[in-house]
DNA sequence: CGACGACGTTGCGCTGGCGCAAACGCGCGC
DNA sequence: GCGCGCGTTTGCGCCAGCGCAACGTCGTCG
C-alpha cells in the first residue's frame, strides 16, 4: 500500500484552484514534491487531534473527513472527491487535524509533507495566496451552513445535503442522478445535524413521492432534483 | 467622522496575531498604509455582499458583524472587541463582505484598502502565513459552532455564546462579570440560532438561579460563570 | 448454508421550543 | 412631564423531531 505508484501529469494540477497562475515548472516542482500511493476502503488516513503533518489530493475515490465532538457525538463534516485536497489547513492549526479522514472507498492520492508543502509556498507565494482564497470559500460555506442549521427544519436541510452531494459527486444517468459511493442514513444525520431515524423516514417519504430512491446503502438515486430544491425553498 | 485621527504606536500592532514576527519597520509600513478613523454608534460600516474593498482593526469600540440568509432570516456572526481584526478576507472572497458590520458603541478603527493590504503582504509575506493561520482558527472555531448547533440544545448554546462573550468583552468587576454594551435578547438569539422569547425565558429562568442578572437592555451582568459552564456541559 | 451482525424501517409517546398574542417597563423625543 | 415605541416578559397551544424499541433485510463469514 506504502508503494509508490506511477505520477500523474502536471498539468493536472492545473485544474485546481490550489496551484492557480502557476507556470509549467512550478507545477513539476509541486508534483515532484509530492508522493503517490494507494487507499484501501475503509482505512483511516489521519486522526483528529494528531499534529498536521501532511496535506492530500485525491485523485480517485471518496474520503470522508468526520469529527468527534467533545462529548463524543459524531458530525460528517465533508465528502471528498477527485481532484480536491483535504487536510491542507492542519499544518497552520494548534489542534492538529479538525476531524478524521477516511477512505469509504478505493482510492488514488499525492501526499505532500506540511514541511514539503511550507517550502512550496516559500518557492511559489502564489499558492499561499490561492490558499488563502480556498480558505476563505471554505469559511464562507460553513457560515451559511451555520446559519442553515440554526434556521432551516430538518427536511431543508437533509434536501439541501443531498443537493451538495449531487452537485459534488452525481452521476448522472439517463435522467436520474446516482450518488454511487457508501453512504449510510447515519452518514446523512450526522451531516444535517439530526437522527438517523428522522433521515431514514424523511428519506421513505421521499421515496412514496419520487423524488428519491434508496437502494438498500451504497447508493442514493435522486430521481426529481428539481423537487429536492423545492423542499430546500420552502418556507416554514 | 473621516477626519484622519492621529495614529497610535506601532508596537501595539506587534501584540495582533496578524503581524506576529514583523520587526519594527515593518511594524511602521503597515501602521504607515492605513487611515485611523472614528465609528459613531449605530453607523453601517460595511454592507453584505459589496466587494470587499477594506480591512479593519478595531481600536476601541465595538461592532456587530451580521448575515442576512436567503429566506431574509438574520444571524449574527461575530462580535468584534479591541485590537480584533474583520472584514480581512472579504478581499479574497468571490461574494465580496460575507455580512454587515455595525458599530454598536462609538468606536475608533484603522481602515486599509485592499489594495494597500495586497501590497503589504507581498511586501511582507508573514503576514499572508499569519492570515492564514488566523483563517485556520476561524476555520476550526466554525466547524465546532456547526457541531454545537446541531447537537446540542438551546440552553447549553445559549450559555456557551455568553461564555464567548464573557471571555471575550466580559468585565471583572468584584466577582460578576459585566457585558457593557447594547446586546439584545434578539442579539443573543441570532448567535445561538433560536427565538427571542425562548432566549428571554431562559435568562429569565437563570436570572431567578443566581446566575445572570439583566439589566433592562445595554447591560448584562454574569454572576456565576461555573454555573453556565455546568450547563454546557450538562449531558442530555 | 445457516447464523450473526450491521444497516434500515416503522410505530409510539413525549417534550423542547416555536408561533402567536397580550401586557409591561424603560428610555427617548417632543 | 407625557406619550410613544422599542425591547422584553410571560402565558398558552401545538407540532416537529427525538428517544426508545421492535422488527425487517441484506451481506458476510465461519
Amino acid at each position: 500500500m506504502l508503494r509508490t505508484l506511477p505520477k500523474p501529469d502536471a498539468t493536472m494540477l492545473r485544474r485546481l484552484a490550489m496551484f492557480q497562475g502557476l507556470d509549467e515548472a512550478a507545477l513539476r516542482d509541486v508534483l515532484g514534491a509530492g508522493q503517490v500511493r494507494a487507499l484501501a476502503e475503509g482505512s483511516t488516513i489521519f486522526i483528529q487531534g494528531d499534529p498536521g503533518t501532511t496535506c492530500h489530493l485525491l485523485l480517485s475515490g471518496r474520503v470522508k473527513i468526520q469529527q468527534t465532538g467533545a462529548d463524543g457525538r459524531q458530525s460528517v463534516i465533508r465528502f471528498i472527491g477527485p481532484e480536491e485536497m483535504y487536510g491542507t489547513l492542519a499544518m497552520f492549526l494548534k489542534g492538529g487535524y479538525p476531524g478524521d479522514a477516511v477512505a469509504v472507498t478505493d482510492g488514488v492520492e499525492i501526499v505532500w509533507s506540511a514541511q514539503a508543502m511550507r517550502a512550496l509556498m516559500h518557492r511559489h507565494p502564489q499558492i499561499a495566496q490561492n490558499a488563502l482564497a480556498m480558505l476563505g470559500d471554505r469559511l464562507q460555506d460553513l457560515q451559511s451552513r451555520v446559519g442553515e442549521l440554526s434556521t432551516q427544519r430538518v427536511e431543508s436541510r437533509l434536501a439541501h445535503a443531498i443537493l451538495r452531494l449531487v452537485e459534488q459527486a452525481g452521476r448522472p444517468r439517463d435522467g436520474r442522478v446516482v450518488i454511487d459511493f457508501p453512504l449510510t442514513r447515519r452518514d446523512l444525520a450526522e451531516m444535517t445535524g439530526t437522527t438517523l431515524h428522522t433521515v431514514s423516514r424523511t428519506l421513505s417519504a421521499w421515496e412514496g413521492r419520487g423524488i428519491v430512491e434508496g437502494g438498500h446503502r451504497r447508493k442514493l438515486v435522486v430521481l426529481d432534483v428539481p423537487a429536492l430544491k423545492a423542499v430546500v425553498e420552502e418556507e416554514r
